[in-house]
Formats: structure tokens, C-alpha cells, sequence
DNA sequence: CTTTAGTCCGACCTTATTGATCGGAGATCA
DNA sequence: TGATCTCCGATCAATAAGGTCGGACTAAAG
């Protein structure tokens, strides 16, 4: 229960080694594109391409085009929260149908409804433990592969 | 995102709705049967039957067979906690598919993955604001929800 | 200025999950 | 014994999620 997607999860993964590739590398500043990232974690191509796409739109990475092309984040590391990423992919966070009910949708059961206000209230709870957690402290002790990075601190900016 | 089932919703209605009426009512002690409850929250009828039984074979109330019969809580509205009726309804938490993963069925990602661990720890920390909000907390007071960040301290793996 | 490698974008299909329904068996009490 | 209830399994429809395809646009390299 509460699982979060597989374009979430692929939007994670893909933030983090973008973040790794751009900070902690020998060539800090190298752009990454969308096979690298696919080819790295086994994630379908053009599915991955489709979270990248939304990501860039939400603001979260830049897309630059053409040969050599491909996605740099778009502040740093500290600046992206993990509600920021998974709202990006999965819109607003909301644990019932009623959480963000628009007009003339009300739910049958809100006239006795007795759960609404405790259930906002965990939710909330959720949200800000989502937006404490950035991009950064998801970066801690886990080491990139491919590229040799023996001082892989994020040094965001 | 994150949004939890209605049967899981009519779950926390019907159990609160239930110890309402053997606590707080004129009628102490009383059964309450499924028509009761589906009636006054407009839930289907034969949907929050097979909800009730799930729950009264997760041990959660106990069921009383034939004429006047009905369910009644297993346990005291404090011993009875979200989390619990949660993962009785929709199973155990996992935010990631690889939460719970069984012998044989290791996701592609995994090798390289980076996000499993911090992820694990946002989901204990979801976890324990669950299972500390009782069924007593959702009836009238304000719950008292305490937030951990896992960004802030290292939780041992 | 043409080619090519890359992003961009939207439509589409396929499958899994959820929400909801149906039919009957077993239990209890008047 | 009949009426009323819970119990249980099978089933169906709707929706969302995961994944695919084809084509348009952009920028660097030859």
C-alpha cells in the first residue's frame, strides 16, 4: 500500500545520477543524456525519455537539444526535494479521493464523513517529511559505478 | 500520489463508525451490523461486507453470526492503530515495489540502484506516524502526530 | 547545406489493480 | 422451520499504470 510509480521511482534514479555526473565527476558539468541513464538501471528507453521530458517541463532539469545534447539539473542538489520530484511525475500528493476535490465532485460519503480531518492531518505529515528530504541527502554514502569518483561529495555550487 | 484504496477508507469509517457506537452511545456494548453502516456513509453494501470480514480475519473485530448479529472491536480503540487497519485491508507498506521483495523476483533496477536505501527510510518514517495514530486519536481529540526527517539522522541499516 | 544524433511530443496499446457485483453456503434465533 | 444475518469464493467492469510507436523539431558535425 501508499506505493509510489515505477516513473517516479525511474525519476529518482535519473535525478540522482545526473546529480552524481554533474557534480562529483571528473568532468563536472558534462550534460547526461537519456540512453546513459536507461542503459545504466535497466530502465525501457522511451519510457525513461517520458519521465525526463516531464521533469524538464516541472523545471527540475534543463533539456538541451541536438548532438551532445541531453539534461543538467536546474538548481542544486540542496534546492530539490524529493515532494518536488514525485509531485513533478505524479501530481499533488493527496492520501483520499476528497484531498483536493474539485466543485461538483463531493464524494458520497462526506455529509457523515469522520475521517476527513485526521487523514489531511497524516497527510500533511507526509508532505513535510517528503519536502525535508532533498536530492542531496539522497546522494549520501552510495558510490557511482561506472565513473571513477573517488571524492564524490556533491559539492553543489 | 500515495493515495490509499476506498476500501480502505471505508474501512476507518466503518471501524470508527463501530466504536462510536459502543463507546460514545446511549447503548453501550451494542452490534452493528453491515446495512448500518453502508446506509449512513452511502458505501455499497456488498463492497463494506467483504471490507468488514477482511478485517475480522486480520483480528481487528470480532463478527457475530445470524439474527441481530453484527461486528463488534476486537480490542480497545487504543490498540488499534491506522497502520494496522491499513495493512490489513491493502497489505504491508511499501512505498517501492522492491520493499518486500520475495526470492526470484529481483527488480531490474537493483544492481546499480541508488534510491533503496533512502527510500527505505522515508517509508519507516511513514510507517511509524501510521502505527502511532490510534482509532481513540481519530475520534474526537486532535492527534498528536510527531514528523522524523530522514534526511536528519541516519537511521542503521 | 545536408546529414545525423539527439530531444520533444502526442497518441496508442496492453496489462494489473481497483471498485463493485453476484450466488450460494453456513449459522443463529424467534 | 423460516427469516435474517454473516461468510466466502468467483466474477465483471472501469480505471490507472507501464510500456510502445511514429513523427516533428533542433543543433552540432561533415
Amino acid at each position: 500500500m501508499l506505493k509510489i510509480s515505477k516513473k517516479a521511482d525511474y525519476a529518482l534514479m535519473a535525478l540522482q545520477h545526473i546529480a552524481l555526473v554533474q557534480f562529483g565527476d571528473v568532468t563536472p558539468g558534462r550534460v547526461v543524456n537519456t540512453k546513459e541513464i536507461a542503459e545504466e538501471y535497466n530502465i525501457p528507453l522511451e519510457l525513461l525519455a517520458k519521465v525526463l521530458q516531464t521533469l524538464a517541463k516541472n523545471g527540475l532539469i534543463e533539456s538541451h537539444n541536438g548532438p551532445k545534447g541531453g539534461y543538467l539539473l536546474a538548481r542544486s542538489t540542496r534546492q530539490i526535494t524529493i515532494a518536488q520530484i514525485l509531485e513533478g511525475i505524479e501530481g499533488p500528493l493527496g492520501i483520499t479521493d476528497c484531498s483536493h476535490e474539485k466543485e461538483g465532485e463531493l464524494c458520497l460519503q462526506r455529509e457523515h464523513c469522520n475521517i476527513r480531518t485526521p487523514l489531511l492531518k497524516v497527510q500533511d505529515s507526509i508532505y513535510q517529511l517528503l519536502n525535508n528530504m532533498t536530492l542531496q541527502d539522497m546522494m549520501g554514502g552510495t558510490p557511482l559505478i561506472t565513473i571513477q569518483s573517488p571524492s564524490a561529495q556533491g559539492v553543489a555550487q
